[in-house]
Order: structure tokens, then C-alpha cells, then sequence
DNA sequence: TATAATTATCTCGAATTCGAGATAATGAAG
DNA sequence: CTTCATTATCTCGAATTCGAGATAATTATA
């Protein structure tokens, strides 16, 4: 096989994992999606939930960072949630710029249910891998996207 | 370690899992969207053009099954790429029900000079991986994304 | 101190996607 | 042939996300 033939099954590799990649997290993404969906939550709704749940209050800015969304529609995803009395904002007294964004009893109490379900649906969804497939896919992924966000 | 330890090690795992393939799937996409944005399209747009391109005039409705998008997002999409004068709808002559999406002579010469560079940047997005990982790769994620579809 | 640059949040309009339902054509069953 | 179910496309309104730019507070610099 000459090196021009060599290159193309290359680039034909790439664009399969590519495609099964995207492939793969739409069918994972719609079954997480469903799990949430019952509680009134969409996926961002829930990360940003769960990040404050988890990490504590946090800078509506650092929220944006973490769950990888733009500043605008933060405040969209925060209003939401405030309305639906699960966070609310609290003005922080040291740099008044900011705004933290604090989780309610009432979102508490839902993540306290809700959460430990969650998990447990992910672990479902990703039972067609064994522990060790896992860990080994864990790292590749890694290495792919670090390289991929270097570029 | 105690079962329920054990457990919860794997729950941990799963949701790893979903938060690096989830990751490392966006590093990816936004290169690729770098690298389609130069064309005044979108990854949808250029998604369904390759698609004609590629595998010959289709009905409308099999673009959306193929490119994953609802009956009403497919007629807006091809709505652009009529006015962008890259495709256009050719009506069916055996049922009238139906509505091909044909690629026109200035979609083919763009795809002509577009779809190599495309795949190229691909194979450089994903160099971080060999080729004997990319393909165990793909394989690990057809696993999991067939077991999750399957659910 | 005054000025400039940076940072955090928000507003607004545009783009994209979806779901529900409308319309029209076809196929199936009696 | 009529009626009913199915199929393909489209319309419409809503939800979500973004980018550009506004506002206000803070920090750095001359």
C-alpha cells in the first residue's frame, strides 16, 4: 500500500471515530436526558444544579466556566432556576461585581432524593462497558480531547 | 471493600465516563466548527450537504433520520441551503408526498474543494490517538452507544 | 488621584432546534 | 369504492443558546 492510500484509510479512520463518537453520546445524552426530564429539568438546568449541590455557592461567572455555556445564557439558566425556588442569588459583600448563586432547602432537598437515582441511571446507561473498558476509555478520551482543546 | 463501597466506586466510574467522553466530544465539535465556520455554514448545513454529496439525492425525510434532527428543524435547514443555492427540491414524480433534496452544480464544486480539507482537519483534530487506539476506540463506543440506544 | 484596562453580570436580538398539529398523498381493509 | 391508518412535509410557537454590547465595580498604571 502506497503512502497516499495509507493516508486516506487514515483520514477515513478519523472521521469514523468522529461520527461514531457523536454517535455514542446522543444515544447516552437522550437516556440521561430522559432520567432527568421528570423532574422539570433540562441537562444544563440539571449541571448547574448539581455543580452548586455538590462544589457549594458559586460565582454565576465560575458556574459558566464549569458546565461550558456562555455568560448571557447563564443568567438565563440561573433566572430559571431561581424562579423555580431550587437557587437563588446573593450578592457578594466583599466584590460587588458579583453574584453567587446558593442552592435552596427546597433544591437540597431535591438533589438529596435525586442525585443517588441519577447515578445509579448512568451506571445503567453505561453498563454495555466493563469496569476496566471504563477506566481504559476514560483515559483515551482524555488524551484525544486534551489534544484536540491544544490545537 | 465492602459491596456497597464497590458500588458506589462504579457509579463514580459511569459518571466519569459520561463527563470525559461528554468533554472531549465538545474540544472536537468546536474545532470542527472552526474548521466548517470559514464556509458560511453550520454543522447541521454542512452535515446534510455531505450527506447529498456524498450518498446521492435523498428524500427530505431520510436526512432527518440520517442526520438526527426533527421532520420540522430538517425543512429549515434545507430551506438555508436552497437560498445559499447548494441544494434545491426536486419534487417526486411516482408519490407526491415526498420532496428530494438534490445537490446543485455549486454545492458539488464547494464540496469538491471542501470535503478533503475537511477530512484532513478531522485527522489532525484527532491525532492525539494512534490508529490501533482509534480503532479500539471505536469499537468500545459502539459498544456502549448500542447498549445505551438499546434501553 | 485620574485614567485605563479588566472583570462580572445582564440585556437584547438572532439562530437553531424541537414538538404539536395541519395538510396532503398514499396504502390497506372491508 | 369508501374509510382509516400511515407517511412526508410543512407551519407555528416555544425553548435554548449564543454573541455583541451595556453597565457597573474593581484593579492596575501613569
Amino acid at each position: 500500500m502506497n503512502n497516499q492510500n495509507k493516508n486516506q484509510q487514515e483520514e477515513e479512520l478519523s472521521l469514523k471515530l468522529f461520527i461514531v463518537l457523536t454517535r455514542a453520546l446522543e444515544s447516552i445524552k437522550r437516556r440521561v436526558e430522559e432520567d432527568i426530564k421528570c423532574l422539570g429539568l433540562n441537562p444544563t438546568e440539571f449541571a448547574v444544579l448539581e455543580l452548586i449541590y455538590n462544589k457549594g455557592d458559586q460565582p454565576i461567572q465560575k458556574i459558566g466556566q464549569k458546565v461550558l455555556i456562555a455568560s448571557s445564557s447563564i443568567t438565563y439558566v440561573v433566572d430559571k432556576l431561581e424562579k423555580k425556588n431550587l437557587l437563588k442569588r446573593r450578592p457578594c459583600p466583599k466584590d460587588r461585581r458579583i453574584t453567587y448563586a446558593t442552592i435552596t432547602t427546597a433544591g437540597t432537598e431535591l438533589m438529596n432524593d435525586v442525585f443517588p437515582k441519577h447515578k445509579s441511571a448512568i451506571q445503567e446507561i453505561c453498563a454495555g462497558l466493563e469496569n476496566n473498558e471504563k477506566k481504559l476509555m476514560i483515559q483515551q478520551l482524555k488524551k484525544l480531547g486534551y489534544y484536540a482543546q491544544g490545537l
